[in-house]
DNA sequence: TGGTATAAGAAATTCACTATCAATAATAAA
DNA sequence: TTTATTATTGATAGTGAATTTCTTATACCA
């Protein structure tokens, strides 16, 4: 889970008011993948009057600071997650919703080598793995 | 290109009507992705009094049916393409928006891995590339 | 032919998110 | 410090995509 929010702000330059400093807190503190309605339940118990559209604006405002990444999974709103060195991608349980992390370097070099041989450069990828629980055994 | 959409509906048991017609034939004879506005256009000038309602409603039943996929690439609307055997991603211009489509069965083969390592049969799953072009050479 | 179910058009509504704006807080200048 | 300037917040109005409602029209069928 290496460096909080709140030092990552610092070593980019995001300043930290109060709001702000809390939201981080809870976003750092979270090992889910909240939306903005989730977030802001969190972020109000710790102080109700955050407003939330200061919610908003703060998880904007992280993202475009490379702070915090946004998931636009299938049908619904958005949710956030910290960004950290190491990469990976999801698997949806569909039933449940469960998100499980995963990382396969094979399927990040191919795909680097897809957008390459149609003469691209990937800047981005977004795959998402949709399940359903295998019965044990 | 296989089968029009109005066959599929013949085979699927999905209800043909006037406008259902047009808009499944402006949809088979579509190359691109189009999103909802960009279809009611098109729709529109083979029958301007087709409500934008309709169009909606027909492409959710369409995609209900599985004649048609949504595509909810980043920050966008949705755009629908028309469902054929043969599955394939997509790789995004981030510049002009180009959508270029691809396979690639080792990335499919390890997509349905990663599941199976998890403890999940893959009912679906969403891989798009976003690129640059490369200058030549 | 009449009766019921289905679909369409138009407009209102919903939902996630963004913009506006007045008030407050932080920062810089005098 | 005191004042001027800038940035941020909270509350709320506004947006835009998509859905729902409601009334009218059309299809189906005994």
């Amino acid at each position: 889970m290496s460096d909080t929010i709140e030092q990552k702000c610092l070593s980019k330059g995001v300043k930290l008011t109060d709001q702000r400093r809390i939201i981080a807190k809870v976003m750092s503190e979270s090992t889910d993948h909240p939306d903005v309605d989730e977030l802001y339940n969190r972020v109000s118990k710790l102080d109700s009057k955050i407003s939330i559209a200061t919610v908003y604006r703060t998880v904007k405002l992280f993202e475009e600071s490379g702070i915090l990444t946004k998931h636009e999974f299938k049908g619904g709103k958005a949710r956030y997650e910290e960004l950290n060195e190491g990469h990976h991608d999801h698997l949806i349980d569909v039933k449940s919703g469960e998100i499980i992390e995963f990382v396969d370097e094979e399927i990040e070099k191919l795909q680097k080598k897809v957008a390459e041989k149609h003469g691209y450069t990937l800047v981005d990828h977004k795959l998402e793995l949709y399940g359903v629980k295998k019965k044990p055994q």
